[in-house]
DNA sequence: AACGCGCCCTGTCCGC
DNA sequence: TGCGGACAGGGCGCGT
């Protein structure tokens, strides 16, 4: 469900509103949620600790306690909710940590594809260090792009949702991205020339930023941390539009199907 | 090593 | 109205 730009805005609502509030409780009501150790372990080592930062490293939301992170990946249909401890609860309700003043932490998720793990210090740097770099930094150069594709047959939007090289874009934005870049989603990613290789740069970043200040896509189950939905599925302009015209030169969007997900774009203005 | 595929799970929507 | 199939923002583990 969530890419970077929902994750980002999930995790702004919670680095307000989260530091310094302390675990009082912790009730795992879906056991399969949690990866690495069992729901008491994990119950008993995050009970009592205290919120220190909130933090993204591409999909994932990363919460410092102070020597050690609690990791959460939301999967497709995943939300970390800011609620009153009074408030309703849903049946999809996975994870609640209790905090001071009478609010908690919420995990809720529906088809329950997210996880919940703790991590040291040292498993942090070294699961960390593994995955791509953030599309957003200065690491992420046109050439930087184009020397990485050189090795890679697959096409192009597929990709480009490898978290491994870049992390951040999923389906919806790695469509979006080569809309923008006007660069067909088939070609096999060691075809870019050079100006392909920037203009996708160009894209993905663009698109990113946006959707960041629209606070993100909402197609159906995304909210943020106060269970608000995102804007962004107004300023598409592929994504979920298959048969709509082109908004640049009229033609129809088409929908194809690669690596098993949906792909969008213009077979006019993409290249 | 790189790559394609099936699978995890629940809900919704569409065509018949 | 009911039913089967396709599909949904992600990511892992398998076999080749």
């Amino acid at each position: 469900m969530p890419e970077l730009p929902e994750v980002e805005t999930i995790v702004r609502g919670l680095a307000d509103a989260l530091p310094g509030a302390r675990i009082r409780r912790v009730e795992v009501a879906r056991p399969d949620l949690v990866d690495g150790e069992d729901p008491e372990a994990f119950a008993k080592a995050l009970k009592g600790k205290e919120i220190h930062s909130v933090t993204r490293r591409a999909k994932n939301i990363v919460i410092d306690l102070g020597g050690g992170y609690l990791l959460v990946n939301l999967g497709m249909t995943g939300r970390l909710l800011v609620a009153a401890k009074k408030d309703e609860t849903t049946p999809y309700l996975g994870v609640r940590l209790e905090l001071d003043g009478g609010r908690e932490l919420r995990y809720h998720d529906v088809r329950r594809f997210g996880r919940l793990w703790r991590m040291t210090e040292e498993e942090w740097r070294e699961w960390e260090g593994a995955l791509g770099i953030e599309p957003l930094s200065r690491e992420f150069t046109p050439r930087y792009l184009f020397d990485l594709t050189r090795r890679s047959r697959v096409e192009v939007k597929t990709w480009l949702m490898d978290q491994r090289r870049v992390v951040g874009v999923g389906n919806i934005y790695a469509s979006e991205a080569l809309f923008r870049a006007k660069v067909d989603p088939r070609r096999p990613a060691n075809s870019l020339t050079e100006k392909e290789a920037k203009r996708i740069r160009d894209g993905v970043q663009a698109v990113l930023r946006e959707s960041i200040e629209f606070r993100g896509t909402t197609l159906l189950d995304y909210r943020d941390s106060s269970g608000e939905p995102g804007e962004f599925v107004k300023r598409l302009r592929v994504y979920d539009r298959e048969g709509e015209p082109c908004v640049v030169c009229g033609a129809p969007v088409t929908r194809i199907v690669q690596a098993g997900r949906s792909t969008f774009f213009c077979g006019k203005c993409q290249k």
